[in-house]
DNA sequence: AGAGTATATAGACACTCATCGATATTCAGA
DNA sequence: TCTGAATATCGATGAGTGTCTATATACTCT
């Protein structure tokens, strides 16, 4: 707790206004999930390759060569993505397609924007 | 890896074009180190604190109440967030100030524009 | 139905991390 | 110089996570 008597004598407030949250509790939940699932430079990369790759969608087995990792590891950091909100997954066959959900998307990018200052 | 088979008889291609990551391994992991500072409620809520605060800067001692933790934890994080370059400290006299590295998030922004389709 | 392929799941292990209490450090004022 | 306050550091601990191998599941084509 900050002294009185070194307010006064700083002529200084240390956020004097507000010491409220300006962000709920489950807001701030809801997007550290998403920003754990982007915590990791493997998923980072996998973000690149399917943005970068026709239609915007990528399935598992494309993955696991340029990122030199294991199927079922590929595997884990989809999972992980899809119950993030982050990627969207689409069964077809055999395989399984993964491309990113916008609006999650967008969410995160309106993080960034809500302090300009 | 998929087989050819499958491809043709599915005339369908799996990211056909490139399977080389399209953002290089240490920008992947430089964006890593600042999502996993960002990979916590907490951190989400400090950050919030900060940009609604006056001069958009805080101190420790103003954190520790509306998080509900204590002052070695407030600390730990925000010295994960400076050394992850997220926020920037200045000690003035016995208090540490902590504001937004503006570089640093602008950079996070540009992450999340580098798709749009 | 059977074989082969793409993906998911389970279990294990090493490593990281958020958190705390205790303590050290730095600084301002008397 | 001494006291008290703000912050940082240390050591410990419990929870979480990235990765693997092994195995299960789901699907396609013959």
């Amino acid at each position: 707790m900050k002294q009185l008597i070194q307010i006064s004598s700083e002529l200084e407030a240390c956020c004097p206004t507000s010491v409220e949250p300006a962000i709920a509790r489950e807001a701030a939940e809801e997007t550290s999930i998403m920003m754990k699932a982007l915590a990791d430079p493997n998923r980072i990369q996998i973000l690149a390759i399917i943005s970068n790759s026709e239609n915007n969608e990528c399935c598992v087995c494309d993955l696991t060569e340029p990122l030199n990792l294991t199927q079922p590891t590929v595997s884990h950091h989809l999972a992980k993505m899809v119950s993030a909100g982050i990627l969207e997954k689409e069964k077809r066959g055999t395989w399984s397609w993964y491309r990113l959900n916008q609006s999650a998307w967008e969410k995160l990018a309106g993080f960034f924007s809500f302090t300009k200052a």
